[in-house]
DNA sequence: GTTGTCACG
DNA sequence: ACGTACGTGACAACG
């Protein structure tokens, strides 16, 4: 005997209502509301699984909820409008009850109530249980024998849940759910518009109806009703009374299409609803996608994993990896000792294709020496050596597959491709996807892409380090499942990912910038800088005895000893002990920041000389002694460029940072001559001409800043010019650079504070500059405005080549949140702009020097700069390029402009 | 690990 | 009344 079918029905505004009323106001990292939906959902999942149906429908109404739904107990006789923050989770909820596969069911003209009762005489009808879940009490009419209505109720301590059969409403309410609508008929309903008899209330109307059944009757017999006001009433408001029970009458025939199939529950648990919760912020029903996910299809991933212990099993894996269809083949590859400096070898590589994978570690010295001993055949025939590993995966990329890796640059220290489409980068596609990550582990990856929940390295591998990990034999099983989900991820990723990327506009992006620039970036690691590391040594010690002399003074004029590096006892020192003015006070103490300090360097000498220790030791600290411990063995410094860090699109530099090496002061910038051209070159630098400003210039097509820069104007100038109402030849260097300092905070989204601080000067006078500013630059005005009110309308900032850069803070409650967000949703086109630009640009002057076959190598960039190492017989070629490709990067409305310097080092090519 | 400071664009 | 210019990374101090 088939188990007996169940219909959930589901009233969508009642129970959303009820579940924003239930619970305290959350608000995702985007700024949504979403606490209505986030109940919604959980009342949901525990009513289905208290009732187990195997069909749901949700009703909704069309017309605004606040005009024709009857709201229980919270809008009873009220009708204010519905609140903004539940009214936007009316289209969440729509989204996610779609997204899960739900039947949803509306019809124009139609309350929920008639289409819950219609679908619920439907399912009856074909011999269902049917469960309408609801807030509202009105539906007792509907309940019948089969036709259970289920009301939760808000308790402390969590929500319980009222059903009523007909018989649980008779024994409640002694009156029958058919009768329920005559007690209505009497009792009315200011919430619904019923008008009800004057002078019946609840209690009458269930005494009346449980003493006749219906209103007819108790018209019938109206001169034996009590109270007699009742009685004298429902004679007078007669017509008022039936047209009450209209009213109240659910049309149980409506004329709707609801086909039972379509109702049928399928995997709720979809990819797409799981991005949706991830989108909004739903930790907890994500673990509960995670357990559903397990449950269905990946109960068991690891059994499609294998351990391949021969060379001659490896090679025939890669064979068939060769012949397979598969789109991507994913792979997880582990190297020992890697780093920007030195390619490592080969540890372990999985490769996954067809749903499998496949993991092979080269073998360790101990193995390699038991089975020589142990083995009858030639010993090293079979074993696995790092450069099979390495053999296997080029294998892969000479037979054309597509190889999709977390970490493609690593990746490129063992492989080459001939087609770089053929690649894929699984970080950088997700920090296109989300760049405000502070990293992209597989795991989040898996999640977000695959719906797919894998442990973490931490939950495989706890605290231990990788040198551990890999030479543990107790841990082979860990890494081996760790690896392959890697590789079983890259291989599955890719497609969503791409296609993320393609909704978002971002695919070219990907595909002809960042995709290519993985290469670039590679060829620039792998190349680094040279250094003389005897010439970086005696800045070094030229800085030490300067760093003695102050330390000594400083001690002198403060009368003690003590920690001039730590602020906290300096500031102790200076505005405790010896009482200077004008001390400011961070969290922990005094501040000692370089701000506060300056203006006191006038009048003490102890003041002037904490602001060189601070500068020398800095210098000695940072540049000199941090460079010298980054040399590698060929003499050279192998920066590594991080891409997925930064929220704006540019490039990052790491171990060290070569993007902060000093310029600005006279000392600092001296360490640039310890970076040389090597032996028979030069470098040739070229930086972009205020990038940012001219693409704003484009981006807001304001026509006099357009103009400013087509006629060649030294654009400070000619924005004091306009700003203090004088002629271009007249501007003063003061007002010169005070419009500089405006033009740069109009970069970064300006603040009358932020720009009175810079130039010193009050924030009213800083407002008066912005605002001759803006009178000066309408349409500028006009175009930044317009950023804030995307940004707060779509959630993120864009570039011109598309890239996003979401904006949570212009959601936050906190005003200091929000303005940020507005800085933020103004500056991150123009900055990210810029970085699409030399992006671009790197790419094109990395792939001509390569095309035409030069030696001369791109090495460095620095934001709006780039450094080539120039052999010296092309150096009028490179120039060319740079000129060419940095310039051609982009089409704006305005030229871009480059400066272009050589020398036989880094400072002489400043 | 966080804080304060400071180097760069 | 609040307390901000945008974006980074490295170092030393300190809990």
């Amino acid at each position: 005997m088939a188990e007996q079918s169940k219909l959930l029905l589901i009233d969508g505004h009642s129970i959303l209502n009820r579940a924003f009323y239930g619970l305290p106001d959350l608000t995702n990292s985007k700024g949504q509301h979403t606490n209505a939906v986030y109940g919604f959902l959980n009342i949901l999942f525990k009513t289905m699984e208290e009732e187990k149906p195997d069909h749901l429908t949700v009703a909704f109404d069309l017309s605004a909820p606040t005009f024709r739904h009857r709201m229980f107990a919270d809008y009873k006789g009220t009708r204010k409008p519905m609140a903004a923050e539940l009214r936007e989770q009316v289209p969440m909820i729509k989204e996610m009850l779609a997204a899960m596969g739900i039947c949803l069911v509306t019809k124009e003209g139609l309350e929920a109530d008639d289409l819950l009762g219609t679908m619920s005489k439907i399912g009856e009808a074909a011999g269902m249980d049917v469960t309408i879940l609801s807030g509202d009490r009105d539906l007792l009419q509907l309940a019948t024998d089969k036709v259970k209505i289920m009301i939760p109720k808000t308790k402390k301590g969590g929500t319980e849940t009222e059903s009523y059969y007909a018989k649980d409403v008779r024994e409640t309410y002694q009156v029958s759910p058919t009768e329920f609508i005559d007690v209505k008929a009497l009792w009315g309903d200011t919430a619904d518009n019923i008008p009800g008899v004057p002078g019946i209330g609840e209690k009458t109307a269930i005494n009346i109806i449980a003493a006749y059944g219906s209103i007819e009757a108790a018209h019938e017999h109206a001169e034996d009703l009590k109270p007699p006001r009742a009685a004298r009433n429902i004679v007078d408001f007669w017509d008022q009374a039936r047209l009450s029970k209209t009213l109240a009458t659910i049309d149980v025939h409506a004329k709707i299409d609801y086909d039972l199939a379509a109702a049928q529950i399928g995997n709720i648990f979809t990819d797409d609803a799981y991005r949706l919760c991830k989108d909004w912020g739903f930790k907890n029903i994500l673990l509960r996608f995670d357990k559903e996910s397990v449950d269905r299809e990946e109960k068991d991933l690891t059994s499609r994993f294998s351990h391949l212990t021969s060379r001659t099993a490896f090679e025939e894996m890669i064979e068939r990896a060769g012949q397979s269809q598969e789109t991507w083949i994913g792979a997880g590859l582990f190297l020992k000792d890697h780093s920007a400096a030195r390619a490592g070898q080969i540890r372990a590589l999985a490769i996954s294709f067809e749903g499998k994978a496949f993991f092979a570690e080269a073998d360790t010295e101990a193995r390699q020496l038991s089975l020589f001993g142990s083995e009858a055949d030639d010993g090293s025939g079979d074993l696995i050596q790092s450069t099979d590993l390495r053999r296997g995966l080029q294998a892969l990329a000479d037979a054309g597959k597509n190889l999709a890796f977390l970490d493609l640059k690593e990746a490129l220290s063992q492989l080459s491709f001939s087609d770089r489409g053929r690649s894929f980068d699984l970080q950088v596609a997700a920090y296109l996807l989300d760049p405000l990550s502070s990293s992209y582990p597989t795991e989040d990856i898996a999640r977000d892409q695959l719906a797919l929940s894998i442990p973490s390295y931490s939950e495989f591998f706890g605290k231990k380090k990788a040198d551990q990990i890999w030479e543990d034999p107790e841990e082979v099983e860990h890494r081996m499942h760790y690896a392959c989900y890697q590789a079983y991820v890259a291989s599955r990723a890719p497609q969503k990912l791409l296609k993320r990327l393609e909704e978002q506009g971002m695919r070219a992006l990907y595909e002809e910038v960042e995709l290519p620039l993985v290469y670039t970036l590679y060829d620039m690691e792998t190349a680094g800088i040279a250094v003389e590391k005897e010439a970086l040594k005696s800045y070094g010690d030229q800085l030490v005895g300067r760093i003695n002399e102050l330390e000594e003074g400083i001690y002198r004029e403060a009368g003690e000893t003590f920690n001039i590096n730590s602020p906290k006892q300096l500031g102790e020192v200076l505005f405790g002990q010896l009482g200077l003015p004008g001390a400011r006070k961070t969290k922990t103490g005094y501040s000692t920041a370089a701000d506060v300090l300056d203006p006191l360097a006038v009048n003490y000498q102890i003041v002037r000389d904490v602001l060189e220790f601070r500068q020398l030791t800095k210098l000695k600290s940072t540049y000199a002694d941090g460079l010298a411990k980054v040399i590698a063995d060929d003499g050279r410094i192998h920066s590594s460029f991080q891409q997925t860090v930064t929220a704006t699109g540019r490039l990052s530099s790491t171990e060290p940072n070569l993007q902060n090496i000093p310029i600005r002061m006279e000392l600092g910038k001296e360490i640039r001559r310890v970076f040389p051209a090597m032996e028979g070159c030069v470098f040739v630098d070229s930086d972009y001409s205020q990038i940012e400003l001219r693409v704003l210039a484009h981006l807001s097509q304001d026509p006099k800043l357009i103009e400013a820069y087509r006629q060649g104007k030294d654009i400070h100038r000619a924005t004091a010019s306009l700003v203090f109402h004088t002629p271009f030849e007249e501007v003063t260097d003061q007002q010169r650079s005070n419009a500089k300092a405006v033009n740069f905070g109009i970069v970064y989204g300006i603040s009358a504070f932020g720009l009175a601080k810079d130039l010193g000067i009050s924030r009213e006078e800083a407002q008066e500059y912005i605002d001759g500013y803006f009178a000066a630059y309408p349409r500028l005005h006009d175009y930044l405005d317009g950023l804030v009110e995307f940004a707060r309308k779509e959630g993120y900032a864009v570039t011109l080549f598309g890239r996003r850069r979401p904006v949570p803070e212009l959601k936050n409650s906190n005003f200091m949140q929000r303005q940020f967000g507005e800085r933020v949703a103004m500056n991150a086109p123009v900055q990210g702009t810029a970085a699409d630009i030399i992006k671009i640009a790197m790419v094109r002057v990395h792939d001509r020097l390569a095309k035409e076959g030069l030696r001369s190598r791109l090495i460095l960039t620095v934001h709006d700069e780039l450094l080539v190492e120039t052999f010296e017989q092309e150096e009028q070629e490179v120039r060319e390029i740079l000129d060419q490709e940095m310039r051609g990067a982009a089409q704006l409305s305005v030229e871009l402009e480059i400066d272009t310097h050589s020398g036989r080092n880094w400072y002489d090519a400043k």
